[in-house]
DNA sequence: GACTGGCATTCACGTGTGTGAAATTCTGGT
DNA sequence: ACCAGAATTTCACACACGTGAATGCCAGTC
């Protein structure tokens, strides 16, 4: 059940019962099982169906030809992988496995069917499109202007609130299944210099991080050392009295 | 006229007459000239319209309080500026013009009518939105990755081969109107290593570059020294019998 | 033909971050 | 409860790249 996905889009538009059901049965089709540090897709691959993470972490990433290794984004659950991939006829990067996943294969046709059939829906996956789209550019801005110690705290600023929009923080902390590897190959650090951030982010009361569990204890505060602005998630709601209206376009 | 536009488009999808002559009337209703480093909207604006560069060269650019700049993407002849921006309700970035320019600005409605009418430009639309995010992921991978050099090598293939899929460059060269400090916005360095890695690249050979022209004797050599790898921009060619198998639907 | 302002270039110096490796701590499996 | 492999932490050292400022160059402009 795709409740992660409903909600995250719930933080966009308002989904009627119908609506949720439509994405409940596209969701329970073919669901399929990965274990940790597994591709689910790899570069060069003809993707054939999009998918939709249930549970679990995933990334896109890239690696170059001596090794070197770029997490280009984050999946979470209720996270969609490129629901249009199909335009192209070969992925241009890997989407691999973080911790294990459920997934569920949501065939094009599926999708087809249920953004014809409901307005609200198109309207909303368009909404996660673009967000998506813009949480890729604040990574180039954060790769390119921020240091250090900026982009970590502004990658876990990112992934907390992600996590708040699918319901899978408590309080003020949620889990991080990640390696101080994996950030690094997220913020372009090393390692070494990962893990004296994370002392430093630690030492000064930002983040509390103890095995895989992440409490920021003054989230405000962390967006303030992180030059964190919230407007790229663009966390507005539309009324319930919203009107998809002209939502059944087909480019916009 | 939107040549470029539709040299772009041709890249990847056999346009017919009519096709083309919807997107030559869409672009020609309003037109507007902007001077060099003037923007085009800025952060928090509402967008109104899809821009269409049809002259010079404009970015995406994000600035943080500090007065850091980044330069998120540029905008070439025959780039359209976000075809969609319209669901989400403000701009979380600005755009702004390098060159004077000259663009169209397109109204959603006329998109809408385009692409209802239009599949094969619904399609080519599809592809062109992609390989703009394709683009971005590998700005992602650049920026945290490549060393200054590589970068900055990666940068200069990148725009060669776009602007010679819009006609924009004569033999093995074609014109850079950006400054040090642009590229150095670009790639997140500082104008100073800028201007180091310039000299180097120059010193090897690899690029020739004098005032505003760019020349790239040995593309290659410069692709293998960038570690550049063409896949990410998804140039093939659908043939002539291309049929738009499904290109009618609203989603994908 | 001098003046101006924007760029490119160069310099000296500082530092944030990378490298390679070793030591330590955690984790999950049996 | 123990072990093996992973992950984290620490160390010493190197260098790519940043900083601030000065200099030089060129293209417009009056």
């Amino acid at each position: 059940m795709p409740q992660h996905l409903i909600r995250k889009l719930e933080q966009f538009a308002c989904l009627a019962p119908a609506d949720k059901r439509a994405l409940e049965d596209a969701a329970a089709r073919k669901v399929r099982l990965f274990g940790p540090h597994q591709d689910i897709i790899g570069e060069g691959d003809e993707p054939e169906h999009v998918n939709l993470i249930l549970e679990g972490w995933a990334c896109r990433y890239k690696q170059l030809e001596d090794g070197r290794r770029q997490i280009i984004s984050f999946f979470l659950p209720g996270d969609l992988c490129d629901p249009h991939v199909f335009v192209l006829r070969e992925m241009d990067h890997s989407i691999g496995t973080i911790t294990p996943v459920r997934l569920a294969e949501i065939h094009r046709d599926q999708i087809l069917h249920v953004t014809e059939e409901h307005p609200r829906i198109t309207q909303a996956l368009w909404w996660e499109m673009l967000v998506t789209a813009a949480i890729q550019r604040e990574w180039t801005v954060n790769l390119g202007q921020r240091t250090g110690r900026e982009r970590i705290g502004h990658l876990l600023c990112e992934l907390f609130i992600r996590l708040r929009g699918v319901g899978l923080t408590e309080g003020d902390s949620c889990l991080l299944p990640v390696t101080q590897v994996d950030l690094g190959d997220a913020t372009g650090l090393s390692n070494v210099h990962v893990n004296r951030v994370l002392q430093e982010l630690r030492a000064s009361g930002l983040i509390v991080l103890r095995g895989k569990r992440l409490t920021i204890p003054d989230l405000e505060a962390l967006q303030r050392v992180a030059l964190f602005n919230l407007n790229y998630l663009h966390l507005y709601r539309e009324g319930p009295d919203f009107d998809a209206n002209g939502s059944d376009q087909p480019l916009a």
